[in-house]
DNA sequence: CCAAACTCTCCTGCTTCCGGGAGATGTAGC
DNA sequence: GCTACATCTCCCGGAAGCAGGAGAGTTTGG
C-alpha cells in the first residue's frame, strides 16, 4: 500500500547522508537541493536522488569548493548541461588560489623561524613589549 | 599652556597608526588597548605609547596571530612579564598549524590535478552530475 | 558666536555554514 | 485516543574583524 514509499523524510535523509537535519534545511533554503513535496502536515518529502546530490555537495566541499561554487555547478547541471567545463575552470582557479595560499604560508613560516632564531642572539631592550615580534623586518 | 599636550585624540591616533578610527574603538572595546582618559565631553584621549601597542598588534597580525592570540600576549606583557616565552610557544603552535594547513592544501591540489587528468581518459557515465567530481576517491 | 570638523554611542550588516533553542504541530504505533 | 518521537517555522548567535550610517554632542579657529 505504499505507492510512494520511495520518498524520504528529512530524518531519513539525515541519517542516510550523515548530515544534520539543520544542514539539510539550510541547503534547501539556499537552493542547493529541493524537497519533492510536503505532507499535508507540512513535512518535507525528498526523492532518494537527493542523497546523490548531497554526497556530491559533500565531496565538492571536501575538494575546497564553497557552497557558492557548488551552487553554480549544480545550476548548470540542472540546466541539463554537463558542468564539467565549468568545474574544470573552478578547479584551475582553486589550484591557483591554493598555490598562492601555500606560498604565503611558507613565507610566514620562514619569518617565524627567522624571528625565533634571531631572538636567541639579540639583546632584549627594555622599551619593547616583545623583541621577538618587534624585530620582524616586514 | 599645554601641560597635557602629549595626549592624542582618536583621529590623531588613527592617522599616525594608519588604522581606521573604527578599528581603534573596536580594539579598545576588546581590551587590546586602553584610552588614558576622556575629555569632559567624552572624547577619548590616548597616551602616545598606544602607537607602539598598535604597531605591535599590526605586526603580530601580519605574522598570522589572531586578536585572541595577541590579547593573550599583551595580557602577559601587562603583568610586567616578558611574554617572549609565551610568544615562542604561540609561534611553535602556529608553525605546526601552518605546516598542517600546507599539507592539506598540497593534498587538495594533487587531488584536483589527478581528477582533471583522469577525467580526460574516463568515459562519462549518464547517471552522474559531474564525473570530474564524483570520481574522486577520497 | 558660529561653522566646520571631529567624536560620541548604538545599531545593523557582511561573510560562511550552520547550531541551539522555543513553541507549535504532525505522525505512527498500540 | 494517547504517547513518544519527528518535524515544522522562527529567531538568535558565533567566529573575525571590522564597515557604514543615524543622530546627537564637542571642540576649535576665526
Amino acid at each position: 500500500m505504499q505507492t510512494k514509499a520511495e520518498l524520504l523524510r528529512i530524518g531519513q535523509v539525515s541519517s542516510q547522508s550523515q548530515l544534520p537535519v539543520k544542514t539539510i534545511r539550510f541547503y534547501e533554503e539556499r537552493g542547493l537541493i529541493q524537497a519533492a513535496k510536503r505532507t499535508s502536515g507540512g513535512f518535507r518529502l525528498f526523492e532518494p536522488s537527493v542523497l546523490t546530490r548531497l554526497s556530491f555537495i559533500k565531496r565538492s566541499q571536501a575538494l575546497g569548493l564553497s557552497l557558492n561554487d557548488i551552487q553554480d555547478i549544480l545550476n548548470i547541471a540542472d540546466d541539463g548541461e554537463r558542468p564539467c567545463k565549468r568545474v574544470r575552470h573552478k578547479f584551475q582557479d582553486k589550484i591557483v588560489e591554493i598555490e598562492n595560499r601555500i606560498e604565503e604560508l611558507e613565507k610566514l613560516k620562514t619569518q617565524l623561524r627567522t624571528l625565533m632564531a634571531e631572538a636567541d642572539e639579540t639583546e632584549t631592550l627594555e622599551a619593547e613589549i616583545c623583541p621577538l615580534i618587534e624585530h620582524a623586518q616586514d
